[in-house]
DNA sequence: TCTGGGGTCCTAGGACCC
DNA sequence: TCTGGGGTCCTAGGACCC
C-alpha cells in the first residue's frame, strides 16, 4: 500500500488531500521521544520519513498536518484491503498491515497486477504498487521497483533478476540490512552479483551455517512459493513504553512492569494461549538498552504467576540511571508442529 | 536529529548431565 | 595434576522487518 497510515487519515478526511500529513505517536510535534510512522508524499517532499523523530519533521515541514497513530482504524482498512484480494479467488498471504502475497499462477500475471490496483483503489479508496515474482521474495522486491514504474507493477523473475538485481548492493535484498551489508562489505562483497558468487564456505564461516548460505540464496533469487492463508500463531505479546519523562522511582517502575504484565496477560488468554517465558525491556536515559528473560515454572494463564515473574526479571536489573522505556514480552505455548 | 512500537529468527556461550 | 565428547536447556544479544 502507498503510505498507507497516511492514506487511510486522508481517506476520512478528504480536506487534507495534497497536503503534506504526518502520522505518528500522540500526533504532536512538539513533544520529544516520537517518531513519524507513514508521512505521506506531499510530506516526503520536505524530506520527512519514516523513524525520523516528529520534532524533526517538524522543523522539515511546519505546515504539515500532524496527526496520532490510530491503531484501531489502520486494522480496519488493512482488513478491508485484504478482503478485496481474497475476493479474487486466489490465497492470500497477509504480510502486515499493508502487504500481502496473493498465489497466483499465470502466463500473463500483468492483467491481474492491474485488476488488484483497481479493485484495491475502487473499493478502498487506497492506492497500492504490485510486484509479480515467481518466488514471495522476488515479488516483494519487485514492489519497490513498482513504486517508480509505470502503471504501479513491476516484475521480477529469472528472466530478469541478475540483470536488474546484479549491480545493485546487496542492502537492497529483503533481509539483508546495514549491519550484515557493512559485514560483507568488509569481506570485499558489495552487490548481489558479488555475493551471488561469494564462496559457500567463506559465507558460513563468516555468518554461520544457515544464515550464510541463505545470504547467498537470497543474492540468487532464490525463496519460497508457498503462500500461507492460515493466520499467524504469534510466538509473543510485548508492550513497551517509553516515558515523556525519565522514571527514577524504582517501586514506580516496579508497578509499570507489573501493570504491562498482568495486561498482556489478559490479552493473551482471551486467545487461549499460555505463557511460558517472561521478558523485561530496561532502556536507559542514557539509550543502554537490555532484556533480560525467565522462564515461568511451567506454562500459565494466572495473571498473578506472570506479574512475579515480571518482577523478578526486572529485580535482575541493576538499575542505576534514570529509565526512559519499560517493557514486557510473554512469549507463548505454540503447539507443536506450529 | 536525541533516537517508537510490535514482532521473528538465529547464534553463542554457560550450566548441567551422562 | 590438569582434562574428552556429546547433548540439552537456558538466556543474552544481534539483526531484520513492517
Amino acid at each position: 500500500m502507498d503510505s498507507f497510515l497516511a492514506a487511510v487519515e486522508v481517506r476520512r478526511r478528504p480536506e487534507l488531500r495534497g497536503r503534506p500529513v504526518v502520522v505518528g505517536g500522540d500526533g504532536d510535534p512538539t513533544r520529544p521521544r516520537q517518531v513519524v510512522a507513514t508521512a505521506s508524499y506531499e510530506a516526503r517532499a520536505y524530506g520527512v520519513r519514516s523513524g525520523m523523530p516528529m520534532q524533526r519533521a517538524l522543523r522539515k515541514c511546519p505546515d504539515a498536518v500532524f496527526l496520532p497513530s490510530d491503531h484501531p482504524a489502520y486494522d480496519a482498512a488493512s482488513a478491508e484491503v485484504m478482503n478485496v484480494l481474497r475476493g479474487f479467488g486466489y490465497p492470500v498471504e497477509v504480510w502486515g498491515w499493508d502487504e500481502a502475497f496473493l498465489g497466483a499462477r499465470l502466463e500473463v500475471p500483468d492483467e491481474l497486477a492491474r485488476a488488484v490496483r483497481s479493485a484495491v483503489h475502487d473499493r478502498t479508496g487506497l492506492t497500492c504498487a504490485v510486484g509479480i515474482g515467481d518466488t514471495k521474495e522476488r515479488a516483494k522486491m519487485a514492489t519497490s521497483f513498482a513504486k517508480a514504474a509505470a502503471e504501479h507493477v513491476y516484475r521480477l523473475d529469472s528472466t530478469n533478476w541478475m540483470s536488474t538485481m546484479g549491480n545493485r548492493d546487496v542492502i537492497e535484498l529483503w533481509g539483508i540490512g546495514k549491519r550484515t551489508a557493512a559485514r560483507l562489505a568488509a569481506h570485499g562483497v558489495h552487490t548481489v552479483t558479488d555475493l551471488a558468487l561469494a564462496d559457500s564456505e567463506d559465507l558460513a564461516g563468516w555468518f554461520g551455517p544457515t544464515i550464510g548460505p541463505h545470504l547467498r540464496r537470497l543474492a540468487r533469487g532464490g525463496g519460497s512459493r508457498m503462500i500461507t492463508t492460515e493466520p499467524w500463531l504469534a510466538r509473543s505479546k510485548s508492550r513497551q513504553v517509553t516515558y515523556p519523562s525519565d522514571l527514577t522511582d524504582t517501586a514506580a517502575i516496579a508497578d509499570q512492569v507489573a501493570a504491562m504484565a498482568r495486561e498482556l496477560t489478559a490479552e493473551v488468554t482471551a486467545d487461549g494461549r499460555l505463557v511460558t517465558h517472561v521478558g523485561v525491556t530496561v532502556r536507559t536515559k542514557t539509550f543502554f538498552t537490555q532484556i533480560k528473560i525467565g522462564k515461568l515454572p511451567e506454562p500459565t494463564t494466572d495473571p498473578d504467576i506472570v506479574e512475579a515473574g515480571a518482577r523478578r526479571v526486572l529485580a535482575r536489573f541493576e538499575i542505576t540511571r534514570p529509565v526512559r522505556l519499560l517493557g514486557v514480552r510473554l512469549d507463548l505455548l505454540t503447539p507443536a508442529g506450529r
